[in-house]
RNA sequence: GGGCCCGUGGUCUAGCCGGUUAUGACAUCGCCUUUACACGGCGGGGGUCAUGAGUUCGAAUCUCAUCGGGCCCA
């Protein structure tokens, strides 16, 4: 049982990986005596680097986990992988040196689900030595057929409901990636645009899409806009092109902007095909889908946008057309996944019937954490104004599940037990309603967020053999998927279930560089958690990820955190090491309050009161605060104090005040390893491993004892740390060394158990009845300012004034005899005796002595 | 242009349903080998709580405005 003098986390965090059963984190399906406890855990990106950010979230997660388990709940904390998705078709091209319509497209599905896997293995290594809890016998990946089955059934079962449709509709797309996608994808970046001032034979018009002229089919002003009064109903020829458009009259045209004519095309932006659906206007398809001009931009035609733009604005100058440029900021939307602007072209896909009243109702059942982040969704929820468009033109996803019939264009749709299925290898099973049995197979596959968007129904049992156990209890997740992945998973949960995905939703923040930048890798500010891991600890990592920030904010890496944290565990260690000392051949069992000395009771008085604080903290996921106060605790309480004042008894000889430190120790041991085991999985097996049976993480979180928690003998408690702080001060500042003996120490009016005392100082102790025979000299008077102020309301400021005037002895008097008068301007107040404080300082009278004052209690020192 | 969050010693931060001396960490300076720990102990310096106005006896805390930063969106 011998401690090493050094804690060497690269020896013990091995250790116990290599160690642990994992199955103790397996969440158990048979049983319903213990309330279940299921994390909609995050299905990562496979990229095969688990990072920070990642790392952050899952700290929290685990945190949650293990500190839900120690409480008696049934945990799950599952580990999925969302494996689809254009990056990994990406590096697959960059890997085999091809490009993905080279090879058949089987083959090239495969290549992707190969990297995938390899990918998967090494985040699950670093998740691995983090020291998760992950129930790995709930893990799932969602390009499996276990789990995209799933994926397909949800289609179909949405399909039957008219919730999944197909229909021609104005889509965001993507011309680099050549594939449709949702609102959701599209982010807006400023940038500086010409804004281009045209003649448009009766009107001028202001654009900044030119090379859209091809594609104008309206013109609109704004109704009230006395400049054109005259003009609606009529029409003018479109520039270059020649054809003739409408003039139309919209109050959302804003007069204040250009000339207050603006041209509609189909489609150059959202605003465009709100018109054109509310006006009727006709379709000018002027780009294709990969983003080139088609033949209805006549010579322009095959150009790439910017190309096209630059052409058309050459030949509109040379024509006399463009009589002006300006200048103009606006918000580009681009493809999150490539930075390219994106386009809005019609096309037929597939598409999700959103509906945002059902999901602002359920957004309000769930507990958001913090609150506000609520707000964002809603906010989204509001700004919703088209379908959620699910197809997209890529190889790596779940296959659409349809095949359209060649001889009278019927859609067939994969019925639930042909899945999974991909309709691009497999024929339907049966023949069309014509008789037909040649089928054309639907090339587009489903947006990755179908896939993730019923995670938290997968791993509540959903088209399983389990019992169902929705709704899940925690979704953590970042803010910047608040939009998407929070909003379709609830969208998805009732429309297939009917319940809510989640009872409770905790955000993280992101994380930021040391330099407060976000992390990325252009800015060269990546930390990797494993570097991390490699230089300091695993625990050290999990205990700046606890107490970086508070859940929600964003929260800065930085280096010095980790440092203080494993000087954290270094300082632990050195107090464990102490304790297991005198440990040795200890044998635990209860004992008697009234059997242990006061500074025993004042420890157990604040540990209970730390696991009280705790408790509270983790289950309101302050992960920060409980960190600290267990920190401030071992630190402050039970290092600097409780040990130096106990000292002497366990060096000592009697026995049974040895044997009441020692059960202080070992409980304080116990209960704290416990609270550091969310945190320090590793850290705290270690200390456990000398102080019970079995791992740490099988046992139950420490109880309070509201018994033990005593303001009385908390007051006791700190009356003698202060006073040997005090001694220990004062010998520091005379120069002595702190084991000097001192010939007596006097303490006045205060009866305690000064046993601990005598040790600490190295000096005897006398305790003193009554005042001493000091001067005791009152030196100032502090009002209190909670009484006087809600009495006197106006006259507070002049009572304290007056007090402040007044001879700090008279006031002194006064409260001695219970009234205390002042003259305020005149007037004379009466205040009561808790009105004020009286601060008073002890001066040593001619007497070779050296007077300390502790809390106003006088404590003499004979030298 | 709208919404949300945030400006506290050099740096990061607690406090923020009002109460007079603003918390802690890191950094910094001075002292100290005391049988757990020098990755330690003891002590010190350093803040007009972004700015301005208001409410109040009293504002870091509440209200409004301004400036600055971040995020989400149009």
């Amino acid at each position: 049982m011998t401690v090493p003098k050094e804690y060497i986390p690269h020896e013990i965090e091995p250790k116990w990986k290599k160690t642990w059963d994992m199955s103790m984190y397996h969440f158990d399906w048979n049983d319903s005596t213990r309330p279940q406890y299921i994390i909609d855990t995050p299905p990562p990106y496979p990229t095969g680097n688990f990072h920070i950010g990642n790392s952050l979230n899952w700290c929290y997660i685990d945190f949650v986990a293990r500190y839900k388990r120690m409480c008696g709940y049934n945990v799950m904390f599952p580990q999925g992988w969302d494996c689809h998705g254009l990056p990994t078709e990406v590096k697959v091209e960059e890997i085999h040196g091809i490009t993905k319509n080279a090879v058949p497209r089987e083959e090239f599905r495969r290549m992707c689900r190969e990297l995938t896997r390899g990918n998967i293995e090494k985040m699950r290594e670093t998740m691995l030595n983090l020291g998760f809890s992950t129930d790995w016998s709930n893990e799932f990946v969602t390009m499996e057929p276990e789990y995209y089955s799933k994926t397909q059934r949800s289609f179909r079962k949405m399909y039957d409901m008219g919730r999944v449709y197909q229909a021609e509709h104005p889509v965001n797309w993507c011309p680099r990636c050549e594939t449709a996608i949702a609102f959701a994808e599209v982010e807006y970046e400023a940038r500086d645009t010409k804004l281009n001032f045209l003649n448009f034979d009766k009107v001028k018009i202001a654009t900044t899409r030119p090379e859209l002229l091809a594609a104008c089919v309206a013109v609109a002003i704004n109704p009230e806009d006395e400049r054109y009064s005259g003009h609606v109903g009529s029409s003018v020829k479109v520039p270059i092109f020649g054809h003739e458009v409408p003039v139309i009259g919209d109050k959302e045209v804003d007069p204040a902007f250009g000339t207050g004519v603006v041209m509609i095309c189909t489609f150059g932006d959202k605003q465009d095909v709100r018109w054109w659906m509310e006006h009727e206007l006709p379709l000018r398809k002027a780009i294709d889908k990969n983003g080139l001009m088609t033949s209805i931009a006549g010579k322009y035609e095959g150009m790439t946008i910017p190309e096209c733009k630059d052409a058309i604005i050459r030949d509109l100058e040379a024509e006399g057309y463009l009589f002006e440029q300006k200048t103009l900021d606006q918000n580009v939307g681009m493809c999150w996944r490539c930075d390219t602007p994106i386009e809005i072209l019609s096309e037929r896909q597939w598409f999700v019937k959103i509906d945002t009243d059902a999901v602002a109702e359920v957004a309000d059942e769930v507990k958001w954490l913090p609150e506000y982040m609520k707000v964002r969704l809603e906010n989204w929820i509001g700004t919703m104004e088209w379908d959620w468009c699910i197809s997209r033109q890529r190889l790596f996803a779940t296959p659409i599940p349809v095949w359209y019939c060649k001889e009278c264009g019927d859609t067939v749709v994969a019925k639930e037990e042909w899945m999974p299925i991909d309709p691009t290898q497999q024929q339907p099973p049966v023949e069309c309603s014509c008789g037909c049995t040649d089928f054309e197979a639907e090339e587009d596959v489903l947006d990755t967020w179908m896939d993730s968007s019923i995670t938290a129904l997968h791993v509540s049992g959903w088209l399983s053999d389990h019992e169902m156990r929705l709704p899940t209890q925690l979704r953590p997740q970042g803010h910047d998927i608040i939009r998407t992945w929070a909003f379709y998973s609830i969208l998805r949960s009732m429309a297939l279930t009917g319940k809510r995905p989640w009872d409770s939703i905790l955000i993280n923040g992101m994380v930021l560089g040391e330099d407060g930048h976000k992390m990325s890798k252009s800015l060269g500010n990546v930390i990797s958690p494993e570097e991390v891991i490699k230089d300091y600890s695993a625990d050290s990592f999990r205990q700046w990820a606890a107490i970086g920030g508070s859940p929600g904010s964003d929260v800065m890496f930085r280096w010095k955190d980790v440092v203080s944290a494993s000087r954290y565990f270094t300082k632990t260690w050195s107090i464990y090491r102490f304790a297991m000392s005198h440990l040795e051949d200890y044998e635990h069992s209860e004992m008697d309050i009234n059997e242990l000395k006061v500074v025993d009771r004042w420890l157990l008085s604040n540990l209970n009161r730390l696991i009280r604080s705790v408790t509270d903290s983790m289950d309101d996921y302050q992960f920060d605060e409980a960190f600290k106060a267990i920190r401030g605790f071992t630190w402050d309480i039970l290092a600097d104090n409780y040990i130096e004042l106990i000292k002497a008894r366990l060096y000592g000889d009697d026995e049974e005040a040895k044997k009441a430190a020692k059960y202080t120790l070992f409980v304080t041991m116990d209960s704290l390893a416990k609270m550091l085991a969310p945190f320090a999985p590793f850290f705290s097996e270690e200390m456990f491993s000398r102080l019970g049976e079995g791992s740490i993480h099988l046992q139950s979180w420490p109880q309070v004892r509201e018994e033990l928690i005593d303001k009385d003998i908390e007051l006791s408690g700190d009356f003698i740390k202060d006073v040997a702080s005090n001694v220990r001060r004062y010998k520091s500042e005379k120069g002595m060394a702190l084991n000097t003996a001192l010939e007596k120490i006097e303490i006045y009016g205060v009866i305690t158990d000064t046993s601990d005392l005598t040790g600490v100082t190295n000096s005897p102790i006398e305790m003193i009845e009554g005042e001493p025979d000091f001067e005791h000299v009152p030196v100032n008077v502090k009002p209190n300012m909670g009484k006087i102020g809600p009495l006197f309301r106006g006259k507070a400021k002049a009572i304290i004034d007056a007090l402040a005037d007044e001879n700090p002895k008279k006031i002194a008097d006064e409260v001695a005899k219970g009234k205390i008068t002042v003259n305020v301007d005149g007037e004379l107040i009466e205040l009561e005796p808790d009105h004020v404080e009286i601060e008073k300082e002890v001066v040593s009278a001619g007497r070779s002595v050296d007077v300390l004052d502790v809390s106003g209690v006088p404590v003499v020192i004979v030298r």
